[in-house]
DNA sequence: CAACCACCAGACCGATCGGTCTATTCCCTC
DNA sequence: GAGGGAATAGACCGATCGGTCTGGTGGTTG
C-alpha cells in the first residue's frame, strides 16, 4: 500500500502499470527464494512484462531489489502500526505480539525479508543493506513509542534499553518462528518482553 | 577444529589435503558473501585446488555447502561448549553471553551462518536447511543443559520454556549485533535472560 | 616395477546470468 | 490525424554458472 509512484502525481499514468506488476512479482519471488536465487528473466515472466519495461523503470536488478525492500518496509510498518495502534495505549506492547503471532502463521511466512536480504547483500554500504538496517531502526523506534505511551514514567535511558531488549526479542522470535516452528513463539516472546517491561518499573 | 576426516583414520592420507583446503576456502567465501553469491570457480581459486578435486570429494555444490555447514556447526558448538563449561555450573548461563560478546566482536563477524544460509536455502527439505534447524536445536539443547545444571530445582516444562526463551534472546542478539552494532548487545541480552531465569524461580 | 590413486591444468558443455538493442504496436494527447 | 511515450517480443551480448571430460604427474603401496 505505498504511495503508488507514477499513478496520479504525474500526468503520464494511463498505462497498465508495469512498475507495480514488477514490484509485486519481484516481491513474491525474492521473498520466497532469496534475491540471488532469482534471475531477471523469472521476474519479468511472472510479472508478464517485457524486459525493457523493467529497465525503463529501474536502473538495475539492485535497484529493483532496493525498490522492493523500500516498498515492503513501508507497507509492513504501516500494517503493524495500524494493527497495534487500534488498541488502547496500555495494551499496545501486548498487541505487538498478537500481531507477530498472526504474521508468523500466514501461509507464506518465510521470516523477516530484511534479515534475509541483509544476509545476501554483497556490501554493507549498499542501498539494499541500508534499507535493512533502516527497517530494524524504524521498528525499534515504533516499539519505543509504544512503550513510552504505555509507561509514561520511564526515564529516557531505561526506555531506550527496554525498547532495544524487546526489539531483540522480536527479532529472535521471528527467526525461531521461521526456522523452527511458529506455534507459541509469539506468546513466549510476549512473556519475556513483559518481564523486561516490569523490570524497568 | 573438527575431526579432520581423512587424515589418520584412513590409510589414504598422504596427499596435501584438498578436501580441507576446499572446506576452509568455501567457509570463508560462503560466510562472507553468501552461498548463492559465490561460484565454484571462486572457491577452487581460493583453495588453490583443481576443479576435479572438488568433484572428487563432493557430489555437487550443494554437497559442499552442506559439508561446510556441518563442519562449522561441529566446530562452533565445540568452541561454545568449551568456553562455557570451563566455568562453574552456576556461572554458565552468564558465561554464555560473555562468549557471545566475544564472538560479536571478532573481526569478520557476519551474523549466524546458519540463519543466513537458511535464508538462501531453496527448499526447507534440503539437507542445507536441515543442518541449519539442527544447529538451532542443538544450541537450544546445550542452553537447556546449562540452565538445568545451574537451577536443578526447575520443573521440566519450566526448564523447556526458559531454554526456548533464552535461545530466542540469543538469536535476536546475534541478528542485532550483525545488522546494527555489536557493542553492548550481549550484555542487554544477558539481562533479559536473567529476568527470564529469575521468573522461572 | 607396476598399479593405483589423489591431484593437477584447463578445455569444454549447455544454461543462465544481468543487461542492451531493435523493431513494432498501442493509446493518449495535442 | 500526427506525434510521442509506454509498452511489447525477442534477438543478442559477454560473462559466469554448475558440472563434465581428457590427459597427465607424482607419490605410495602391493
Amino acid at each position: 500500500m505505498p504511495a503508488a509512484r507514477s499513478k496520479s502525481a504525474s500526468p503520464k499514468a494511463r498505462n497498465r502499470g508495469a512498475r507495480e506488476k514488477l514490484l509485486a512479482a519481484a516481491g513474491e519471488l525474492f521473498y520466497k527464494h532469496g534475491v540471488n536465487a532469482v534471475g531477471i528473466d523469472r521476474v519479468i515472466a511472472k510479472a508478464g512484462v517485457a524486459k525493457m519495461s523493467l529497465y525503463h523503470h529501474f536502473d538495475s536488478k539492485d535497484d529493483l531489489v532496493a525498490a522492493w525492500l523500500q516498498e515492503k518496509h513501508t507497507a509492513w510498518m504501516a500494517w503493524l502500526v495500524e494493527r497495534v495502534e487500534r488498541v488502547p495505549v496500555n495494551d499496545r506492547p501486548r498487541e505487538l505480539f498478537a500481531a507477530m503471532d498472526e504474521w508468523f502463521h500466514t501461509p507464506d511466512f518465510k521470516g523477516c525479508a530484511f534479515i534475509n536480504a541483509a544476509a545476501e547483500a554483497k556490501d554493507p554500504r549498499s542501498k539494499t543493506f541500508q534499507i535493512c538496517t533502516g527497517h530494524t531502526s524504524d521498528l525499534h523506534d515504533a516499539i519505543k513509542g509504544w512503550i513510552a505511551a504505555a509507561h509514561p514514567a520511564l526515564a529516557a535511558d531505561t526506555l531506550s534499553r527496554a525498547a532495544q531488549d524487546i526489539t531483540m526479542i522480536v527479532a529472535g522470535a521471528i527467526t525461531w518462528a521461521w526456522m523452527y516452528a511458529p506455534d507459541g513463539v509469539a506468546e513466549r516472546a510476549r512473556q519475556s518482553a513483559e518481564l523486561v517491561l516490569r523490570a524497568s518499573h
